[in-house]
DNA sequence: CCGATGTTTATTGCCTACAATTGAATATCG
DNA sequence: CGATATTCAATTGTAGGCAATAAACATCGG
């Protein structure tokens, strides 16, 4: 499949700028991301390198780079692991999530201008519309785009890699979709209240409806984690 | 100096459970975040590797880890080259910073005791009693150790990790020792009102509170950044 | 004297090979 | 038959070597 991926002239391309190791990190976090490498499943480093024709040499450097970015655990000896998030380690990121997401909400909250508050309410029309329908395979790269949008718009690039690690780690809960579980129209109501407070330019306020906004993800996920499993305590 | 190391038995102890690529990995960030080894310079594969008497591999497979945390940059065909931390970068940093920093304060005002109450206070005085010697170089730590206390207090993993890490960013920011500078009494009093702040368990001001005192230390930073530079903007 | 081009040299990128470790299958003993 | 010791295959950890790249230097033409 990947075999003659050397010889591959577009490949060949990429490595002028980037390195082999980088095309692996980027092939493997989108293998990862994807599920198409689940949870805690293991990474041989022979059977990858063969399938990429490359040698283990950049492949173990790909995966260190992994480990620091926390999308894999190496165990001495034992090889590479794809991470698995636990489910108290998910409420802690959803709580880092918000604060940051919360920052997100302040600091718009000071520099929004009418060009972006527009786009924000087509956003929010175009998932009213998508939610309706309950489509949810539409609904939520929609979403996606929202929430990118917001951070993005900070003009904090420091934000929003560390948004979007968090965004990422959060596909590696062991509940698989349920990130995504409990949205549609019950959030949307909470997107308008997050553009209503931007719109008033009261940075606390902002803030605030942003933290919460992730917040009550956070506890959407905890419900559906707890209707699923034996809730450990009282 | 380091020549010998393979055969220090107390290394190769360390050896038992972590590998030689942790090893490196430590000590290089060891030495790039005491300014041993300065923002933009480059890290000689040879040279270091001889000198902790290793092959290049796991050197390389070290120095990758390194990038992912943000500590050096690696450039192709060129080499890696301790990451130097730009004045806005750093400011984006203060502000994430702020933000994670402000979630400890919300936390803690839930779950906070009179034991912790205790502990807080004591270094609260033993940095009164610091400042009023105008001795920095003990201020310093003992003001670390107290931010240390606070966000492991919270019990959340995630944000203790991400908070270090910003710390140590910040360390890469061109103004070395800048991160230190204007602290002292001017912050202490900010330090009391976030430890009365959690005594009142108020999350939304404790929350604040926390959030203040690193936006605090940012407009020094950028004051003293200002005082040695030219103010780029009006 | 200065700029452009060719050459050298140091350094990185990658690969192959060997050593060390682990986990499991197998054998041995109570 | 069950538990423990032992061997063995699979896999990772590390080392060293060759090719490729880029920067530094020298050479040539204007």
């Amino acid at each position: 499949m990947y075999q003659q991926m050397k010889t591959d002239s577009s490949d060949l391309m990429v490595l002028r700028t980037s390195s082999l190791t980088g095309v692996l990190e980027r092939e493997l976090e989108h293998l990862i991301l994807t599920g198409e490498l689940k949870p805690g499943e293991r990474l041989n480093e022979i059977q990858i390198s063969t399938r990429f024709g490359t040698s283990r040499g950049p492949l173990r450097e790909a995966t260190r780079s992994l480990q620091a970015k926390g999308l894999v655990d190496i165990i001495r000896n034992r090889g590479v692991f794809v991470r698995s998030v636990s489910a108290k380690e998910a409420l802690e990121i959803y709580d880092v999530r918000a604060a940051v997401f919360g920052l997100a909400g302040r600091l718009l909250a000071d520099l929004v201008t009418d060009q972006i508050l527009t786009r924000l309410n087509a956003f929010l029309d175009q998932m009213d519309e998508i939610a309706a329908g309950k489509d949810f395979d539409q609904y939520y790269p929609v979403n996606l785009a929202f929430h990118d949008y917001l951070v993005t718009s900070t003009g904090n690039e420091t934000l929003v890699k560390e948004y979007k690690s968090f965004v990422n780690k959060l596909h590696l809960a062991r509940a698989r979709g349920l990130v995504q579980a409990g949205g549609l129209s019950v959030s949307n109501r909470e997107h308008r209240e997050m553009v209503d407070a931007l719109a008033s330019g009261n940075r606390e306020r902002a803030q605030e409806a942003f933290f919460r906004h992730v917040e009550r993800s956070k506890i959407r996920f905890r419900s559906t984690l707890e209707a699923l499993d034996p809730p450990v305590e009282s």
